[in-house]
DNA sequence: CCTTAAAACCGAAACGTTTCGGTTCTTTAG
DNA sequence: CTAAAGAACCGAAACGTTTCGGTTTTAAGG
């Protein structure tokens, strides 16, 4: 391995000159500069992380956190996520730790062992729940970091996250505006912030309209098609009340939402509309529904580049407003709703 | 941030004696060390591992690095194998970095990459094919790695696996006692090595049973239910020469088989036995088929564990014998099997 | 009580980088 | 021609650990 030593003597310059040519300080002239790229080059220099981490504190490694009832998020999110983040940080010349916690163990613990003796730069907070305690843990020890979400009344750090309200908002206004007043809403886990988010859309939307609220309509549980399926025969329990519209959270459950319907034999959209939110996520095409699913969408893969971004400002400690985003979305129409 | 100084100053020790208790080094007396790790915990000392790594000349990070399609392994898979082993190493203190390379990025170079510049001490190759090209460089390269499986004939390096052999020999042995002699095999992908060693394993239980070959009933494909249901039923398409016993390589391709017969109007066991090989993935039980299925099994997760030392005692130098590991593995009868 | 061996301890160097606080050399202004 | 300013450079310290090559203390043997 060669040196910063190594290069000084084979340019007969100082260690010093060499490293500050190498990161392109202002105090080194041109010439210089290229002569030490070009020796680097020949040499087959690189640098020695753990030398640069140590004198400088930071370690360029970025770390996700995820707890041992990794079985509760489905495969196929928790593929896409890791991926997705793995992925837009190795093509920024980052490292992405992943870090599987045990069973019961204390979340905190392992954020605190991870920061002190791993040197790690940031972390990625995924699927936020209200009173997160790991944002307020995080906030506390000074450490740079980005959430996948955001936590209503509480914004003051970094995120990324696309307009839920919006989701939940849009949604049954489009049934609204369709004559439709007895609007069920199939939603997803119950503490999680974007859930919480869409249903103060929901919420809003139908009292905007002027229409009643039925507490009986907005179920909370797993996103899953067997969740969706047995929450949407629920409904159908007593006929008198009965929805004639169904936004769903997202497609899967949509899927269930569709299998229930049928099931009970009623038909997409003549007896019972169904919209949903969706996350383009592979192998659940909305327009392979039949009829095909009438979504907002915005892809779950579009923010992962962005959140690499924004964990790297945060850490170079760019203001508040250059490290939050919101993403915005699109209602597709196609063939699951009727007008009423 | 507690140093090794503060916690020499705290003791009156020297900060060299402090090192050494903490490390457990043989020169420091009981009650030293006991002394020694009580400050340690009560000032709350983490060692610091850029320090530490420039010191040692070791990174303590490992890593595994995925291709872009990570489509093609299952998502269920991807995340028993992404979860199995951050959480060993996790638990070994080790930092395990996910690298997802970019589509039709040259794998060798983000090796090379990670090895320079990041400074990782070795890596996790998993799905190894025959001719690994990836085994060839890090060999190369004289980077410590294990692999999760074997390459046939070109075992010279640390590696975790299981029998395969003995899963294709056992299983087909088994029906072959029971008097089948029609035995088809639904196997994994074409060029994985275990599919492979399977396979050798099925052929070697035929002819030591003095039976003969047929290639059409030994079918490689993709470990899916879907692809285990159209195997099956390819296997019935001239009934002259129908198998009466199925191996399958997974329990998922056995959810298919079963869906095939079923479709077919074959009964498991009395028209048709099955057998399979059970990693023991979570929603796929042996024990809920009807009936219930006759496996081989090894759970995919009681692997990590041994990989992660397996990794730790080659990147420590070990000989070969202390880096190889070839798991056992039970058959389980159950009731999918009917004695001729 | 002296010698020797073993046990317990310690100072200082080393790892490879960045950066602080200079110094030297060149250019410009008066 | 001199003073001042700016450009280019450099030595040494620092980061927190491990470890080499000792020294001091304790115990054992005679």
């Amino acid at each position: 391995m060669t040196t910063l030593k190594d290069l000084s003597r084979h340019l007969k310059l100082s260690v010093t000159q060499v490293s500050r040519a190498l990161n392109d300080h202002d105090d080194v002239s041109q010439a210089t500069k290229e002569r030490v790229q070009k020796a680097a080059k020949l040499l087959n220099y690189r640098v020695n992380m753990s030398a640069k981490r140590l004198v400088t504190g930071r370690s360029g490694i970025v770390g996700l956190v995820v707890e041992q009832d990794g079985d509760v998020l489905e495969p196929q999110l928790f593929t896409q996520v890791i991926w997705g983040l793995s992925h837009a940080f190795s093509e920024r010349g980052r490292q992405f730790i992943l870090h599987a916690t045990g069973a019961g163990g204390d979340v905190l613990r392992e954020y605190e062992s991870l920061i002190d003796s791993a040197g790690i730069d940031g972390f990625v907070i995924t699927e936020p729940t209200l009173n997160d305690r790991r944002i307020a843990y995080l906030i506390n020890r000074k450490v740079p970091f980005v959430v996948h979400g955001r936590v209503p009344d509480h914004t003051d750090y970094a995120f990324y996250d696309i307009d839920n309200f919006a989701v939940g908002h849009d949604l049954t206004r489009y049934l609204i505006d369709r004559g439709h007043q007895r609007i069920a809403f199939l939603n997803g886990p119950a503490n999680r912030t974007y859930v919480e988010a869409r249903r103060e859309g929901y919420v809003a939307a139908l009292t905007g309209a002027g229409l009643a609220l039925d507490q009986t309509l907005h179920i909370t549980g797993d996103m899953a098609a067997t969740a969706g399926l047995v929450s949407c025969i629920r409904l159908f329990d007593k006929d008198n009340v009965s929805p004639t519209a169904i936004v769903c959270s997202n497609i899967t459950l949509a899927e269930g939402a569709y299998a229930g319907l049928k099931a009970l034999g009623l038909a997409v959209p003549d007896d019972v509309s169904v919209v949903a939110h969706d996350d383009l996520l592979p192998g659940h095409a909305a327009t392979s529904f039949t009829p095909p699913l009438t979504t907002t969408m915005v892809p779950l893969s579009k923010g992962w580049p962005p959140i690499a971004d924004l964990l790297s400002r945060e850490i170079d400690g760019a203001p508040l407003e250059q490290v939050q985003m919101v993403e915005s979305m699109d209602l597709i129409e196609r063939g699951s709703v009727r007008t009423l």
